[in-house]
DNA sequence: TGCCAGGCCCTCTTTAGGGCCTT
């Protein structure tokens, strides 16, 4: 169940359009052998969404009863979904050359990277992770949960966690948020998808300098 | 039954340890 998002003013150049993804896994690592059973993701062009990506994907073994009631995804839904390799064959295509957003993208870049290697194909866009930029931009939220970030920052939601589309569009709303506040407190725009990348390896106290800097 | 990873970042740091964040 989804919901088209509200309108949000471009910020970007016609060039930044991203890809903002999010993968619900069996467990937190590939390389102990869990595999993604969901991936969502929503493609952002001239600050906007325009295109939508969701599906469920069989992994091939059962899995456990943490990850059901954490995502809600159980048994029985995988079953019957295709396996991992024909779901990311499609999905590579969806992503083609974007440029790519993903809330503690370490995580999802992982996953991304051992489901895209089983099939042999790959990705040629950067990488930018919302939680390191938003560690810096908001350094007095709570914490940096893509959850406590979005009740934080007041961006709108329809209560659902956890979902991979449902988390890529509230990472998105976050990165067009993020997009926003540097516009408006630096006078940068437009904000590029380099200029994001630049902020996420900035010491978080040389972050407003180095924004100053760009104005 | 209980535990498992890995990158980032801070500090009582760098010859280390531990919290945060993702599922």
């Amino acid at each position: 169940m989804t919901r088209s998002l509200q309108k949000t003013s471009p910020v970007l150049d016609g060039a930044d359009s991203v890809v903002v993804l999010d993968f619900e896994t069996t467990g937190l690592s590939p390389t102990q052998g869990d595999r993604a059973i969901e991936i969502g993701a929503v493609l952002i062009e001239h600050g906007q969404i325009t295109d939508r990506f969701q599906q469920l994907m069989n992994p091939g073994f059962r899995i456990s009863g943490f990850i059901e009631n954490y995502t809600g995804i159980t048994q029985e839904m995988l079953e019957s979904a295709p396996p991992c390799e024909e779901v990311m064959a499609q999905f590579a295509d969806f992503i083609g050359d974007h440029n790519l957003v993903a809330h503690n993208a370490s995580f999802d870049r992982r996953f991304l990277d051992a489901e895209l290697g089983f099939i042999q194909r790959d990705y040629g866009g950067g990488f930018a992770c919302s939680m390191l930029i938003a560690r810096r931009l908001y350094q007095e939220a709570p914490s940096h949960k893509l959850g406590v970030l979005v009740d934080y920052k007041n961006i709108p939601n329809d209560g659902v966690f956890h979902r991979a589309l449902a988390d890529s569009e509230m990472t998105a709303r976050l990165w067009l948020l993020m997009l926003e506040d540097i516009k408006e407190q630096y006078s940068i725009a437009p904000v590029s998808f380099g200029l994001m990348q630049e902020v996420s390896q900035k010491p978080k106290a040389s972050v407003a300098r180095f924004l100053r800097a760009q104005a």
